[in-house]
DNA sequence: TCGTTGAATGCACACGTGTGCATTACCATT
DNA sequence: AATGGTAATGCACACGTGTGCATTCAACGA
């Protein structure tokens, strides 16, 4: 059986439309339209110098042939692409999934596609970010796991910018962006005092997270004057996973005594507040804000949900994402050269559990 | 200013490390090696012909000197890349998180990479579509949206496999996987039916989707007998939105007479469910189960927290996820060609609210 | 010693696109 | 009419890889 790779296929039975196997390339535009590959490229391109009677020929009958142009050869001839690669830690944890909601749905309103790499195994970490190497990705967001000291390198020896959203890490060359950490502190701190309650608490995951740390040092600060009159007094409480059920298991560890246990709590992340309210109200029979105030951060979905309804700082994801994206494409534009670090703006949400 | 594109820098101040610009590529290893650019392929693609002593020799050459293999590159000439698309509509329907996240850990540990394409903007959903097939994908899943008739033919002519994840659509050459819905709804009905109650009730949101009208069809015919004899009653009930919202809203629409109002509902997803319970419980003063028995589908995460303990139809997101992956890897390697339907069993999680 | 065989490797083409440079055609100016 | 200038388009190369085919070489049997 003979088989030509690309027969025109003149005139024997096949109608044109019957090899599905072909895809039409720039070339096949050139040929019906009568001019040459580079005159296609240019009107696809928006190049100025060309006429617009061939401008319009060419469009129509590329719109006609149903020609896309191949992105796979373009990227390979400017050695980049219109991927920007996400490197997450999975999809658990509520308020990096909203982030990635929004973040997502801004790169593609410009123009650029999501490559999703997860290292929740640290083990295949170095492997999956060659592999955005590979794909001569335009820019990389990392948005969690362990540090990428020596991996985002790479990325930066190659040119490609690299933008740190919410985590630790100073870069040579990379860009970062983090909530109003700080002020989120002392925003919680303030509330909590004014509840009137003596006995603060701050709920972090075993070990600290770079944000989380950051929260509860300055949480801490703005208590400091109060703590140094001996007015209240302040314990730490570490819970071992970063998510509801460490919180739930929390409140049952640190709670379970109510009359000396803290009763004006600030958690890292709301997450872990949803799991301490849980224990709270339903294993422990505490009332809130009554006997326990609490208050996280991030404001997720679930925190305004009847069940919860959580006070907490707010953090919006769209705007991260926001900034997240507008920085990126400066990066690529090669506009922007110094390193940039940049804080969103937090607020707090008064709900009712402080 | 004279500028090679790639000037050999032979004896020129230069060190080799100091260009950072260059990328390594075979062409180096071969040089670097002493061997041609074809052996150095064939080495790492692992073919047979090549002897055991070159082929250390090129790998350790590799090695030191940092190669990867360009994966636009290859994609070009093999006409295939390891992508593969994944075509959602957002991030906020929890179990459809849930089933992403161990779908892009599977898809990942099958050596592939997930590019993810949002159609939440319908507008956007055609191109965004093509934009997949610029990327030369090996393979595309479907997990929501509007119906994909058109666009979807556009793969599978050019023989890339499509999978539809638990979503209508009968696409003539594109493989199935649903969770068994069907036997899903009669479970629900039939622990319903235990609790005693009489008033029954099915709530999905406006318009319903493929896999809720399933659910909620199955469930009214297995209180088919019941209903003909006149032992219960049963009310379609209609939200807004499928989500928490739209089953609060609904709560406080459908419930507020208690006396004459359902007290055994079926909601078609959990988080419509969870919405449903907090306006009864905390804006109507209901008790659950005792006033109203609910049972959820899907058994989301958040089912199992302390505050909500729905009970619930399971279907596993892992198991999901596995399924969906098999069956495309076969599809690429081009065992299986003849459509197929897959279903996902399911069981029933008892907790607290029925 | 010669022909045969098989393993190991190199040559050269193809994949589809962007773009610097050369070429052509046309118009205005001298 | 000759010349200079500019707009429009074609030519040809490069991007980095996989692979069919040809070639080389050593071993082996006759």
């Amino acid at each position: 059986m003979t088989e030509g790779k690309h027969t025109p296929a003149k005139g024997d039975g096949a109608e044109p439309g019957r090899d599905l196997q072909h895809i039409v390339t720039s070339a096949d535009v050139a040929r019906e339209a009568g001019v040459s590959r580079s005159t296609v490229s240019r009107c696809l391109s928006g190049d100025r110098r060309i006429s617009e009677a061939t401008r319009l020929r060419v469009q129509e009958t590329a719109n006609r042939l149903g020609y896309h142009v191949n992105k796979i050869a373009r990227s390979m001839n400017t050695r980049k692409s219109d991927l920007i690669g996400l490197v997450t830690s999975g999809l658990s944890d509520p308020f990096r999934v909203e982030f990635l909601d929004k973040l997502i749905l801004a790169i593609q309103q410009s123009g650029y596609r999501p490559l999703v790499i997860d290292v929740s195994d640290p083990a295949q970490m170095g492997t999956s970010m060659m592999h955005l190497l590979q794909y001569q990705v335009a820019g990389v967001v990392v948005t969690s796991g362990s540090p990428p000291p020596e991996v985002g390198v790479h990325f930066l020896k190659r040119n490609v910018p690299v933008v740190l959203v919410n985590r630790a890490g100073r870069l040579e060359g990379a860009d970062v962006i983090n909530c109003d950490n700080v002020r989120g502190g002392e925003m919680a701190a303030d509330l909590l005092l004014e509840t009137g309650k003596t006995r603060f608490g701050f709920l972090n995951v075993k070990g600290g997270t770079f944000s989380g740390n950051v929260r509860g040092e300055t949480f801490v600060s703005r208590l400091a004057p109060r703590l140094a009159s001996g007015d209240i007094s302040f314990t730490p409480l570490v819970c071992d996973s970063a998510d509801y059920d460490g919180g739930f298991n929390a409140a049952l560890k640190f709670l379970a005594t109510p009359e000396t246990a803290p009763n004006a709590i600030f958690c890292a992340k709301d997450h872990i507040a949803l799991g301490l309210l849980d224990a709270a109200r339903f294993e422990l029979g505490l009332r809130i804000p009554e006997d326990i105030a609490v208050v996280g951060f991030d404001d997720i979905a679930a925190a305004r949900q009847g069940a919860y309804q959580l006070t907490t700082v707010c953090q919006s994801a769209t705007k991260l994402a926001e900034m997240t994206v507008d920085r990126l494409r400066q990066r690529i534009r090669g506009d922007a050269l110094t390193d940039q670090r940049l804080i969103l703006p937090v607020e707090m949400t008064c709900r009712r559990t402080a």
